[in-house]
Formats: structure tokens, sequence, C-alpha cells
DNA sequence: AACCATTGCTGAAACGTTACATCCTTGGAG
DNA sequence: CTCCAAGGATGTAACGTTTCAGCAATGGTT
């Protein structure tokens, strides 16, 4: 019981198995009763063509690549970010017949599937300038879309949101509420990565506020649970001078942390402390004080990549290609005025 | 700049394409110094061999399915629970030399992908007797796991959680601290469902306390954020008698939900109200009042579930094949003694 | 000394498509 | 009436592997 092939589609049919395939990629080079013919004993056979011999044929795959650089090290597993992300590219892919494969990619992996799976096309979260990866990646020579990657190469498709916009936006809202000494928790300042970018909104918002910088205020403690739960023991234990009544966490994950490490102190939240978060992941509501958050829309921002990522596949161009995207403050109750 | 093939190599290295083949699959039909020959011509010229030829000759994909029915509806989306499970199955799959490709699966789709991508296996979670998707998985004939799905042929390969342990356990666990009146979050009770039999354990449960059990109690509200928030803002206006002191939440973010209600509500949890959730997903330790939960591993069940499926694809009988994983209960902080 | 098994290698066919170059038909223009 | 264009169909060569059958040389057995 083998498998139904092209020709057997075609001996039944009595034509050629060229008519056949043209029948099946609607080339328009058939007569419409021909056409007709040939899709009714398609339909008989209940013939279904292999993508492992087109693949072949065509050099292609109908597959992209999602490389999440540090997979293994958990900082996707246990972030719902990026899951949501992931989720929208996936739609965004399925609904122009491709579909996805997941990679994690630590440093001494190899990229050898991106050839030997004939990868039509990788969107890349989360590289930077200068990132090993990132050079293994152009070398491939396949068409690459970086999503919260600041690359200065211009030559890159990149999809971001104003990261930038979103700190100052957080640290205003802050600010409007009369805070002074508002702490951030930023993760490892990575030169021109996503962290940083809003690291800089943050300072831009305390300078239009002439308030002075205060290094001792950016916590660079991981922004993820553990992060923000560590982070937020260690507040506790500053001396008066160094103490803040707010704290800006650039993800929800690392804001939720930080208030269970408040709620473990009896520090209430937004009382005696107000947090930030950022991403506002589908959780953010729903913790019992929910979550003031600057938002992102990952729908979109998953379509923008998978849309420019196709364009770049059919040949078009993607030169000075960036697409960067808005966001918004989400208020909820972990912010309260002083 | 043509691709390098295996023809390129043998002609450089002086032998034949089946000898490179062979040293490439190490079939051991080679003597040792041509073998280094060839790996070395090899590493020259930067040789990939190129799966989409293998897998048209194999019949083959390397590439194993996870459906997940209802994916669209956003069931799987807004659950970490889901996202953790499938990172568990991917790190099961790349160790292997397999990949993942993801579908949803409603109940239009055609499942043609499986037979045009060559499919070598696939996952399916969440499925029931009876169900329309399960019908027409069976008759692509193409081998299958299926995960938290209670179907009783034989034949299927299935690997569960003791789903009915873990109703029985958290249940105890809150008869054990006084609770009488204990509502279920239990969802739809589709027969022979994973909520079916944690609600069988949760009735052996009440049956061994002598309690009778009181279908008033069982809040069929899905298991998502918003039906268990939903669930939460009901029971507050429940008359006196209906009231309960206790929830069982057969999910997390279905407790999650429930809880944000409560606080919503100023009902103090665990005070006035015991919350139990099922799954332990990374976050439930870090809700401001951690979560008392039904634990099951999910890397081990991912793992159960590769395995199981790999030595289907190889061709090894799985028949009567369930591999059922033990539950625990993780006390925390949203239970308290009447 | 003739024979056979083993080891190491090779050539060619097959997997199921698509695309190129042809080759018939027609029917309309000259 | 001849010729050419265009429409429709066809045969066949790729795409890059793996495997099957076969061949040559070596060395050990009778």
């Amino acid at each position: 019981m083998s498998r139904i092939t092209i020709r057997d589609v075609a001996r039944i049919a009595n034509v050629s198995v060229t008519t056949v395939s043209n029948v099946l990629n609607k080339t328009g080079r058939t007569s419409p009763e021909t056409m007709r013919k040939v899709e009714q004993v398609m339909e008989e056979l209940q013939f279904v063509p292999s993508t492992s011999a087109r693949n072949l044929r065509d050099k292609k795959s109908h597959l992209i690549g999602v490389i999440v650089p540090f997979l293994e090290k958990g900082r996707l597993k246990d972030n719902p970010f990026y899951w949501q992300l992931l989720s929208a590219i996936e739609e965004g892919t399925r609904s122009h017949q491709f579909h996805l494969i997941l990679f994690g990619a630590d440093e001494n992996e190899s990229f050898s599937f991106v050839h030997e799976r004939h990868l039509d096309g990788l969107i890349v979260i989360g590289t930077f300038d200068n990132s090993p990866v990132l050079e293994r990646l152009l070398q491939l020579n396949v068409p690459c879309v970086f999503m919260d990657s600041y690359l200065s190469d211009p030559k890159l498709a990149q999809v971001n949101i104003d990261d930038q916009a979103g700190g100052h936006l957080g640290t205003k809202h802050l600010l409007g509420l009369g805070h002074r000494r508002i702490a951030v928790l930023s993760g490892v300042l990575q030169h021109n990565g996503v962290s940083h970018e809003r690291w800089l909104g943050y300072r831009r918002a305390l300078e239009e506020a002439g308030i002075p910088y205060d290094p001792s205020l950016v916590l660079q403690e991981p922004v993820s649970l553990e992060g923000g739960y560590h982070a937020g023991l260690k507040a506790a234990t500053l001396p008066a001078e160094e103490r803040f009544t707010a704290v800006f966490a650039f993800s929800d994950v690392g804001a939720i942390g930080f208030m269970k490490a408040m709620h473990d102190l009896g520090i209430s939240v937004p009382d005696q402390m107000s947090i930030v978060g950022f991403d506002d992941i589908f959780l953010s509501p729903y913790i019992p004080v929910s979550i003031t958050t600057v938002k992102q829309d990952l729908i979109e921002k998953g379509q923008a990549a998978v849309n420019m990522l196709l364009s770049q596949i059919h040949g078009e161009s993607t030169d000075n290609c960036k697409h960067v995207l808005p966001v918004s403050l989400s208020v909820r109750n972990s912010t309260k005025a002083l």
C-alpha cells in the first residue's frame, strides 16, 4: 500500500505528470476541463503531494526556524512572555502555509540544521551586536528577522518595540505619582540591549524631572521571578539613605517576583512600595494586586516579524527595514501616589 | 555557488558516493583510512547533508507534530502549563535528532499536513473517546502518543498522570485541615476527561470522610484565569447554605483567578477561604499568597511521551502501553486549618 | 591448487516533485 | 491555401540521498 503519487493520478486521469503538476500548482496552463478531471481523480485517490519531494526539488522547506538564544538557560521556559510571542508568530506563519520549528541556541551549538533542513528563514529573538551567535547567523546567508535586538548593521531587518519610550513612560508614571527615589530592576545592562534602551528612557525621564541619576538604584538582578524576589529581599536590607519608594521592573515576571518579596516581608504594595512591570503578560491583571505595566502588543509584534520575513523570503529587499511598535501604559493597582 | 553534495565529496576524495554515504551513516562498511580521508574532505568542503533528500528517500521527516486540539481557543496560549509541557517535549526530541512542529487542530482543520510533511509521529494533548479529532487521527495511521487523554482503546499509547490520585490528594489535604464544604473548579466534566478523573478522586475522598456529595459545589466554570475569577465572584453571592470554605481548582491558573476574585472582594486567603490548585506551574510559589497545589512533573511527562513515541516509530509495539506518572502535594500558603 | 567467505568498494536505481524544452493542434492573418 | 502564433499537453532531466546487487582482492580451508 504505497503512497499515491502524481504519477498515479496522471495515469488514471489519462494525462501527463506535468499536467497534474500544473493543476496542483494552479499555473493556469491547463484547460478548465482537464483541470476538473484531474482534480476529481485527485479527490478519488485521496492524493496528497509530498512536501519532501517538493522541498528537494525547490531547495525550500516551508519551514521557519525560531531561534531563542539561551533557551536552555530557562529564560524562555519560565517566562510566559516568550510563549505568548511564539504563539503569535506561530499563528502568523500558519496562515501563510509555513510551519514553525523551534530551536534553542547556546554558544557552542552549531547552526547546521539551517542548511540541513533547508530552512527558508529565521526569526531570532534577543541577540545583540558582537554576539557570537550573530556572526554565525549572518554567515548562514539565510533570510533573517531579528526581534528585540538592537543591531547597528542597517542591512538587518528588525522588529522592536519602542523600549526607550517604554522606560520613559513607566518612569514618568511613577514620577507623576510623586515618587522621587525609583529603582529599576534591569537585568544585566547589555550595551544596546533591550534593557539598556529602557534604562535610557528611565534616565531621560529622571532628567526631565530634574532628579539626579543614582546608580545604586539600578538593580542588575536578572529580570526573572527569582531575580525579582531576591532583589526585593535585598532592598529591605538597604541603609536608610539608599531606600526607594518605587521599583520599575523591566519584565512582569520580575515585578511579580519583587512583589512576592514585599508580601513576604510584610511591606504593602502599593501603600509602601509601588511597582511597575513591563510586557503586560496575560497574568498581570490577575495577580492579587494587579500590576501596572508597560504594555506591548505581542500579536502585532509576531505578525510584523512574520510579514517582514516572508517578504524577505520572496526576494524583496528589507534593507533599512526597522519596524518599531508603540507601547502604552496599563495602569492597575500596584502603583499609588506617595 | 551551488550546494555541496555527496557527489562532490566523492569526487574529491576519490571514492564512490556509496562510500561517502557509508561514512556519513557510520555503517562500518568502510576501512578506517578511507573513512578518515572522506571525513577530512567533508570538513574541508564544509559538506552538510540535505535532510530534504534524505526525507524523500526514507519517507521520513524526523519531524514530530504536536497537536493541541482547541489550541485556537486560547486554552494553550494563556496557560503556562502547556508551554512548560511543550518545552519538555521539545527538549526530549532535540536530544534524539528529531524536531518539533506545532499545530493547533480545530474541528475543520484537515490533518493533511501529516502526510504532506511525512511526519514521523504525533503527540496529541487532551482528546477523549469519541472526539471527532480522535477518529481522524487514527485514520492517519501514524505513530501517536496521547497525553492527558483517557482513551478506552487499549491499542493506543497513553501518558497520563494519576489524576484521580491527584483529586484525592488535594481533597484529603483540605479535609485534613477541617474543611467540610469543599468546592471544585472543574471545567466541563467531559466524560473520561482529565477533570472527570480528578473529580472522581474528589468524590472518593469525600466518601472516605463520610461527607455527602453535593453537586452544587461543582463549579463547571472553565479552569482558566477568567473562569476562576468569575467562579470566585459568583461564590460570594451564594445563599448561606451553599457557601463553602475551600475550593479545589483543577489548574493553577484557575486557582490564581479565583484568588484574585477573593482579593477583590476583600475575602482573605487563606483565612476565610482555602485554595488548592493543580499542576504546580513555575509561578505558583511566587503568587503573593503562594499556592498549595497538586504537583505533576512535566519534564518527566514530556520525556515519557517522547520515549514512547520514539519506540513506536522504531517499530516496537506499544500495545497496552499506558504510562501513569505519580503526583504529589506542594503545601504552601493558600490553605489553612479551619 | 582450487574454492569460498570476507572485506571494501562501486554503479545505478529509486524516492516524488517541478521546470525546461518540445511537440502537436487549431484558427486567424496574410 | 499557407504560415505562424498561441494554447495545451507531454517527456525527461534534475534535486541529493540511500540501498541493493555486484565485483575485485585478500586470505584461510580443504
